[in-house]
Formats: C-alpha cells, structure tokens, sequence
DNA sequence: ATTGAAAGTTCTCTTAAAGTACTCTATTAT
DNA sequence: ATAATAGAGTACTTTAAGAGAACTTTCAAT
C-alpha cells in the first residue's frame, strides 16, 4: 500500500531513468517535485526500498534501480512470439510476458463502447472497446473524444488548424468536419483498443 | 444483509476505488453521499469491514480494499457508456464496469504479436497483440493460429470443407488457401485482440 | 593521497489531514 | 414501546508530509 508521496516519488524516479538511463538524486527528486526537504525525500524513497518497489545497487550515488515486484502479476500474460498475418513464418519464440496494466491503469482510465465504423481503417470496428485517458489537450493525430458545443461526443483523429479543429474520421468514404476551436471540447485521448471475441 | 446507507457506502467505494486506483477517505465518501458527518460514515464502513465487504489494510489512509475476490482492481475500469464513431451520438451513460480479466485470465492464454497484414478487414493490424485459447478444435468461422505441416504458423479465418481445410485471410487483396486436413493442426483460436497507443 | 563538493543518511520538530470513539437526536418499522 | 437505521457533532489519536540541521559517504579534481 502505497501513500500518495510514494507514488508520486516512484512515478518520478520511474519517468527519470527511462528518460534519462540513470537514477535521480535526493535532491533531483525534490526538484521536480518542489519539496525542499531531501530528508523527506530520502524518508520515502527508502520506505519504497523497504515495501520492494525500488533496490539500491551498492552505495553509489543515483543507485536506485525499479524492481517492479507486484505491480504486474494480474494483468500480466506470456508473449509467446509473433505471427504472421502474411506468409505464415515462424511461430513461438522466446518466453516474454505483455503487460496490460501499463495501458490500462493509471487515474482517469475509463472504457468506451465504439458505435460505427468512422474509424474503421485505424481497426476499431463497430463494438469494440477503447480506453480512454481524460485530458483536456491532445496533439494532431491523437484518437480523441471530442464533445461539440458541450452536447455530443464523437470519437476521431484530431487535426488543429488554427482556430479551426478538423476531425477527421479514419474512413475513406466519410469527409472530415470542420469547426471552429470553441465549439470542440477535447474529452480524452484513446491510449488502447481492446475486443474481445 | 447490508442497510441501504452501507450499500450505498460499498458502491461509492466501489467506483472510487475502481475509478482512482486508490481508496476514497471518510471525508470524500461524505462529500459523495452529502453526509456531513464522518463519524457516521466510520460507522458504516467498519460494519462494513465486519461483515466482511472491506478490509482495511493496516492503518493507512485511504487503506480500504474491495474484500471478495482479488482477482478484480486492476483489470476493471469503469464502462462510461458508447460512443458514436459514425455520427456524433450520446456520451456517457450509466456508470457499468467491463472486466478485462475475463478475457485475458483462464487457462491456457496466451499472447502473440501479429505481423503483417492479413487480418486487416477483421480489424487486426500489424502490430497488434491478439490473446490465444490454447485448444485443438475450432469452429467454422472462428480466427485460429493454424501450423501448417508442424512447420509454420499463421493466423487465419477457419472454413472446413469436408477433407479440405481452408485458411481465408480477412484482406480483400489476398487468396484463401486450402489444405488437406491432414496438413494442418490448430493451436488455439483468438478470444481477443489488443492495441495500445 | 588529499580534499572539498555533492550525495546520501539520520535525526528532531511541526502541521495538517485522516481515522476512531464516543454522545445525542430523529425517524421508521415491527 | 423498542430496536434498528441514519445523521450531526465533538474530542481525541494516529499518520502523512514537510522543513531543516547535523552527520557520513562517495566521487572527482588536484
């Protein structure tokens, strides 16, 4: 059980080694966080060591390591390998595993049932399940849900033109729609799709 | 048997939790449910751990668990309702739940990356991940991993024609082709397919 | 090898927020 | 009438979070 500290500590250090290839220091952390304390910073960082989601290889400075211990598990399958859609190829390869939580967890996640086939060609079909994240901004290209004039939610790729927002629907017999920016409310971005047979 | 107000309780928890990833605290359900006070939502939410609906997870704020089967949490995300990806249509509806693990967990799952482009018209791009059922049969209709003379593995539309057995590519651009029955061995039928952006 | 700055560690002190344990009251159904 | 349910409110305890001082260890430049 984390407290809201320790998440965000472990959400910082994360989002800085894979940026940056190595651990941030005490006082890096408090940086990016604006806490002022690395006394307070060095409390939860090692209360994270203790409940094992982080290591300290020796005592090197910026030695933290993610060590991932329960987050996964649930949401967690075996990759077996890849398969051709095309020329049949090679079937199992080495063990890996997929982790679903990555896409699906995190605040603000909710599901979408899609109705229609305007995104047919980006292949989310009529019926098919999309997660959302809730946001206010998205950057052209982004799968959004848009709500015009505060009154209907759409579903389509997003293209701004200055104060014009085009959206368009990935669908080669549909048009795109234009409107002017105030009328379109960006509801969230599309970060997965799923369906289930 | 629960009261009405400690349903109540369970639900709102239930859809916090669900929805923020963490437990809500006295005040917040309080706020919810506009009760004021929070001694009597303490009331009910330790009866509520008596009963065995909750538990409380040392003495951590916001240390309330769903009690029942832990298989839930994190492959369960809210279902806010359908939208249009045709014309612009309704938004959110009434607060449902989809539950991920039913088509990722069970015996036997499995994952594979699909390459290329095969599978397009049924919405399966390259790149996409597609969950596996491990089984020897399948129906007609029914997209299988198929291993062509123990040799190669594709992924395929299943048609059996008497002795015959056909693998139809969903792309309109491409030939089904057909085998002797003999030749091919079905490795697992896809329950599910997934995509993340 | 020495040394000083940077990084890590261990404390104490403080405050705000959250949880707990009561009491008192009102309503409702049996 | 009585018991169960629901709510307000008060007082108290515990936890989370932050500041900062004092100290030790690591690293790199000389």
């Amino acid at each position: 059980m984390l407290t809201g500290l320790e998440e965000k500590i472990l959400q910082c250090i994360t989002r800085y080694i894979t940026q940056n290839g190595r651990s941030p220091t005490l006082d890096e952390i408090g940086q990016l966080l604006e806490i002022k304390s690395k006394g307070t910073i060095h409390r939860y960082v090692k209360s994270l060591i203790d409940k094992g989601h982080l290591q300290r290889s020796g005592r090197n400075w910026r030695g933290l390591r993610l060590a991932g211990k329960q987050n996964r598990r649930l949401t967690i399958l075996p990759l077996a390998g890849r398969i051709a859609a095309g020329k049949p190829i090679e079937a199992i390869s080495e063990q890996y595993e997929i982790n679903f939580s990555e896409m699906l967890l995190g605040p603000g996640r909710y599901v979408l049932e899609v109705q229609g086939d305007s995104m047919i060609d980006a292949g989310i079909l009529d019926g098919d399940l999309v997660i959302v994240r809730e946001t206010q901004t998205a950057d052209n290209g982004d799968i959004v849900v848009a709500l015009i004039d505060n009154n209907e939610a759409t579903l389509k790729r997003l293209r701004k033109k200055g104060k014009q927002v085009e959206l368009i629907p990935d669908n080669k017999s549909m048009t795109p729609m234009v409107y002017l920016a105030d009328r379109i409310n960006i509801q969230g971005v599309v970060v997965g799709q799923a369906r289930m047979y």
